[in-house]
RNA sequence: GCUCGCGUAGUGUAGCGGCCCAUCAUGAAGCCCUCUCGAGGCUUCGACCCGGGUUCAAAUCCCGGCGCGAGCACCA
């Protein structure tokens, strides 16, 4: 039998130098469930490799995805939260005087030009291989363009450079791809106070992406297959310029069965019209929503472990992500009770005592027990489990309490140690009536019911016994998973 | 339409010429343990897309088919 490979394959071409890996999020929102591939993956391989993680903000876009002025700190935060890792941050709209630099450059080996056809007239000449007639302008007049675009002759839709290739290519994604092009910075500043409107042509991601990954000396990069055109795009350009490309590593597209399509721009105009409350509601598959719920970042780290860097695409359930949780938190989590639909019921009869204690925890002893007041003797249970004693059997096991008997809204204790093969049920004494929120097909649910006193902080994951992992927050409950 | 990529149990994944009547996890079923329907332990179920070829030998290499996905944006 050959052996089995845990974890991540060995990263290739890894040659004498430091490894340089990046995870390039545009800012134009919080990070979503999603970009934690990215994220893991490549700090995984910059960690086992002691290398360095690149965090680069890609906001070159001021119109349709732009950028969220308090995304670059909190996608900083969750980066390092989710990686353990300080990357180093690189900013991409502070860095326009490179990408100007050699885009000059490359109008000047005449490896460019300024086009100046429609989307539309261009699409139709790539489709037939064919050359429009701005691409055969010298030099001079390229340059001469360039500098329209930039001073306000060429208006935004007027002007795009574009990378010369060859129009004969068979993938027509490659032929002439685009690099710069026009934006109205004036009616949409960027929105980092230092950029604003102080450019006017921005690099598309091909062209900023190449450079500056060649700028910063990565060594690998590892992104969705979606991007291979993207890659053979960026080649095309590397040779202009005589550079070596990164190796570069590709996975599959990934859909998580309870997860909808969604994307960063619509969650972030759902938020901003009142749709959802924030990045971190409970409905989101953001990291944000799913921290907030209680998820560990080794939890996901051992998720996209487990799916590993093959280009096949692939539909998971939630539950095998909350699977490698579940081993993370159980341990962690202190119990307690929450009865939903609380029926209550007097004790009757036994040795009852004024109080008991009960362990937080099965088989630690490292959470403070818990010490439940009797004295009411009027104790809450479960309408679902009471139907049931009215349907089966009215026997049953208070856990940690006593056995008991169900007639008439009565509990009759029939023994106080366990005599064996009763259901345990769980019960409250003494709670407070909290809510237990829970998202279910892009609502919240609400459940009622009754959580046991306790002196946990706000903050707090524990686990309701029979029910599930919860985060105790101000307002109420909010499940984790079951 | 053109281009590219991918197809191993229900779901993921390992293996990438002989060690494979195929790994591990998850799932389902059952049992054990436990004062939770949680956790833990054990058992069982279940797969190499199809067809050719190469080879003494193919899940693994080649060709064809079929299926799935992605790119062909003045988005990232």
């Amino acid at each position: 039998m050959k052996e089995r490979r845990v974890g991540l394959p060995d990263l290739p071409d890894v040659g004498e130098g430091t490894v340089v890996l990046r995870f390039a999020p545009n800012p134009n929102g919080l990070l979503s469930f999603g970009h934690s591939r990215g994220l893991i993956i490549n700090s995984e391989y910059a960690k086992a490799h002691n290398g360095t993680l690149i965090l680069r903000f890609d906001d070159t876009d001021t119109i349709q995805k732009a950028p969220l002025l308090s995304a670059y700190e909190k996608i900083e935060e969750e980066v390092e939260w989710l990686t353990g890792l300080k990357p180093k941050i690189i900013i991409a709209s502070e860095r326009m005087e490179y990408y100007h630099k050699h885009a000059v450059q490359l109008l000047e080996m005449d490896g460019a030009y300024i086009c100046l056809c429609s989307g539309d007239e261009f699409k139709e000449i790539r489709k037939n291989k064919q050359e429009c007639s701005h691409r055969h302008q010298d030099i001079e007049e390229n340059l001469d363009l360039w500098m329209q675009m930039k001073d306000g002759r060429l208006k935004p839709g007027d002007a795009v450079m574009r990378v010369k290739t060859d129009m004969t290519l068979p993938n027509p994604a490659l032929r002439d791809w685009p690099a710069f092009r026009i934006q109205d910075t004036k009616t949409n500043p960027h929105p980092r106070p230092n950029i604003g409107s102080r450019w006017r042509v921005w690099p598309l991601l091909d062209f900023q992406s190449a450079v500056e990954d060649h700028l910063q000396n990565v060594t690998h990069i590892i992104r969705g297959k979606d991007l291979m055109d993207s890659t053979r795009k960026q080649l095309l350009l590397y040779d202009k310029f005589g550079w070596e490309y990164p190796t570069t590593i590709y996975w599959g597209r990934v859909k998580i069965h309870e997860y909808g399509g969604f994307s960063t721009s619509q969650i972030r105009r759902d938020i901003e019209s009142g749709k959802y409350s924030n990045w971190d509601d409970i409905r989101l598959p953001t990291i944000a929503s799913m921290r907030r719920k209680g998820m560990n970042a080794e939890a996901l780290k051992a998720f996209w472990i487990e799916l590993g860097l093959t280009q096949k695409d692939i539909s998971v359930p939630l539950s095998s992500l909350f699977s490698h949780d579940t081993k993370i938190i159980d341990i962690k989590t202190p119990r307690i009770s929450f009865v939903r639909e609380p029926k209550s019921l007097e004790l009757v009869g036994g040795e009852l005592p004024a109080s008991i204690t009960v362990p937080s925890h099965p088989e630690h002893s490292n959470f403070k027990p818990r010490i439940i007041d009797l004295s009411t003797k009027i104790i809450m249970v479960e309408k679902a489990d009471i139907d049931e004693a009215l349907s089966k059997s009215n026997k049953f096991r208070l856990k940690d309490l006593a056995d008991i008997e169900i007639t008439d809204g009565k509990a009759i204790i029939t023994s106080i140690d366990s005599a064996g093969g009763l259901r345990i049920i769980h019960w409250v004494a003494n709670g407070k009536e909290t809510n237990l929120y829970y998202n279910e097909d892009d609502g919240i649910n609400c459940q009622k019911g009754i959580l046991e006193n306790h002196s946990h902080p706000i903050g707090t994951q524990v686990q309701l016994e029979r029910i599930g992992y919860a985060v105790i927050e101000e307002t109420g409950l909010v499940l984790s998973h079951n």
